[in-house]
DNA sequence: TTGACATCGTTGCATTTGCAACGATACAAT
DNA sequence: ATTGTATCGTTGCAAATGCAACGATGTCAA
């Protein structure tokens, strides 16, 4: 009869530590501010990368794009992005931050530092090589 | 104006890294046989506490009671589990593995664990330090 | 030009999810 | 015994999710 230990099983301590921190953080935001996830990342990249299209968000952001749309379109009811057409190619949208989508970035960037920061005195001093280790998680294959 | 890359923060990073990982392994067991992730759960956890509670599955299995009646009631219907009352407490049920469940995690576990090694020989020769580090993240608080 | 094919963003739909009831059972205090 | 409180597993429900259409637009070749 074969031993299994789901405790030492890499993908579900990943998948236990990820959820863990991904929802102590959106409750720090949800408590001060009305956003989920997904929102988040929307106006993060509209933030660092300025107007760009769904797809464009959908790919640097890993999301599926419906769930980019669903975003953007609260972010845009919500008053803080507008949606234009690209002139150059109609088949895609701008996506831009409003002035209160960068007042809302400005308020929570400093959360998410802090946030970060919390994590990374836990972390201790293997930080560095914690996060090359988990980008080679991520290369495909082998 | 204030920095900030969605790609370097750390939150982001886990939930990329478990969210490929999780979807990778459960490919290989959905290609072969049916099963959700909380499936997989259940049964892995049964098969080595043998009968327990759903309660006590929630507790070391990390899912909410709902989701994991839910995986019980569907894996009951399969023929994977059986659900009795417990006699001592008539609160508590008692979930055991039948011989076919039994036979589905013989099937399963040498999957799981090639995938496993698969991950590890991604990660080089980090893996021991990762781990530690990873279960640091989930002390609470601070 | 026309036609075949690809890509964009949206939406419909079935499924899954988290959360809050709920009934049933246990237990402790009076 | 009765009452109040806690815990168990299930279920209802609204919201979120992934996926596959779909219409609209673009591209390229004949």
């Amino acid at each position: 009869m074969s031993q299994f230990s789901l405790d030492d099983f890499l993908p579900y301590q990943l998948a236990v530590v990820s959820a863990r921190v991904s929802r102590e953080f959106s409750q720090i935001y949800a408590e001060h501010f009305d956003m989920t996830v997904p929102e988040w990342r929307v106006l993060v990249h509209l933030h660092n990368a300025g107007p760009v299209s769904i797809r464009e968000i959908q790919a640097r952001v890993d999301m599926d794009k419906s769930k980019v749309s669903r975003a953007a379109s609260r972010l845009e009811k919500a008053g803080f992005l507008t949606k234009e057409t690209n002139a150059e190619d109609r088949r895609l949208l701008k996506l831009g931050l409003t002035e209160q989508g960068y007042a809302r970035m400005e308020q929570i960037i400093p959360l998410a530092d802090e946030f970060e920061q919390r994590l990374l005195k836990r972390m201790g001093a293997d930080t560095d090589a914690f996060r090359d280790t988990l980008l080679k998680l991520l290369k495909e294959d082998s």
